[in-house]
DNA sequence: TTTAATTTTTAGGCTAGACTAAAAAAATAT
DNA sequence: ATATTTTTTTAGTCTAGCCTAAAAATTAAA
């Protein structure tokens, strides 16, 4: 049985690894979990005894085959539910977080698998991320940031890097979405900020946002 | 904030008080709860200092009005996701309860309303149990258990009392669900077994049957 | 009403998962 | 290469929620 606690560090040691095969550092997991560091060592060792994690004092951590594919279960789930909530609850994107959280705890495989199921299977989360299969495979998204496509081509915004809702809220209130297309018009060196056209509307967005937006062409 | 295991206990106390406003006793709840009285004691006392409880030494607890509303309200959430899971996700209602036990603790007023909304704002739940509204009111049922009903007479299956795995397996296997009309057709004294027409069929049903089946007229 | 049985409470432990403070190892700077 | 800083681990506490065993109160029986 995986504890809820154990759950979290999966999720955080999962995201924290995904870019590059490097082990984590135990600080980076305190900081991601919004813990000390001394809570994650403890946590470390009893994952690495139900064979979930690797972990070599003073040298990181990183998950076994079958630590990664609890922790994309997890994920599934709460990016499932994230999809029932704003599909069918009338949840906004930026309301979502704090429940998915918990739903993602929730433990009956007939309950992911149904609710996938009556989701039409869907692919991505109201963020634009995927959303794992039964197996733990992620469908690999190819979207790339806005900040490295040429002037005067287009793409379909699929995925936004900051999920905070505050970000979220800033693309509500400048009619922002996932799934709309948007045109690269100029690059402004001076701030590096950008001017789109979207919904037939120019607007301006600074690098900040740049950033955190993900088109796929 | 109100803990998962106080709900618990909070649910357990609401339940078996129902019948009259006599204080519960330490030993029922801990039979119901499948724990020690040790701890009933314990938790009993937390919940006295939260002012959810009443609590005088060796004389037993009942709810207070905001305890007897929490307690709704969870169980307002478990009725719910049962109503979710077998109308939306093809559960079955011998397999929404363990499910439930979950779903009944996740924290959003907006999800539990978003819902209810959702399912078009059911009563009952799949065995027939009364869903309390926001308020902590439910609509009081006026079913009458089957072997209170004359001869002759027929009413529809609108609740089941106990609504374990098992049992609901037999009703299953011998197609009777809620929402059934079934007619009265002769009491046997011998071993208290009873004959009954429901869906233009015949059968008997053992005593041990009847006394968890409740009719409205 | 006194004794016996039952129920409830208290006292003291245990574990998971957090924490602080200090020690040990590793990384960085001189 | 040595000293300093940073990271990580260890050692020892704390709390929630459970436990066992024993004491106290209540209830039932003689």
């Amino acid at each position: 049985m995986v504890t809820l606690s154990e759950e979290n560090y999966l999720k955080a040691i999962y995201h924290l690894g995904k870019q590059g095969t490097v082990a984590v550092s135990t600080n980076a997991i305190a900081e991601k979990i919004e813990t000390k560091a001394s809570s994650v060592t403890d946590m470390i060792k009893k994952l690495a005894d139900k064979n979930l994690a690797n972990y070599v004092k003073y040298q990181g951590v990183s998950l076994t085959n079958e630590g990664r594919l609890a922790a994309a279960l997890v994920i599934r789930k709460h990016r499932l539910w994230e999809v029932f909530l704003v599909d069918k609850l009338n949840f906004s994107w930026d309301e979502v977080h704090d429940v998915a959280e918990q739903l993602e705890h929730i433990k009956s495989l007939k309950l992911v698998n149904e609710l996938d199921a009556f989701l039409g299977h869907p692919t991505h989360d109201p963020h634009g991320d995927p959303i794992p299969d039964k197996d733990g495979n992620c469908s690999t998204i190819k979207s790339i940031n806005i900040l490295e496509i040429e002037e005067g081509k287009e793409g379909v915004l699929s995925f936004v890097k900051d999920s905070s809702d505050v970000f979220l809220k800033y693309l509500n209130k400048n009619n922002l979405a996932l799934g709309d297309t948007i045109k690269v018009l100029d690059f402004e060196p001076f701030d590096r900020s950008l001017s789109i056209e979207t919904n037939s509307k120019k607007m301006v967005i600074s690098n900040d946002v740049a950033q955190n937006l993900y088109l796929t062409l």
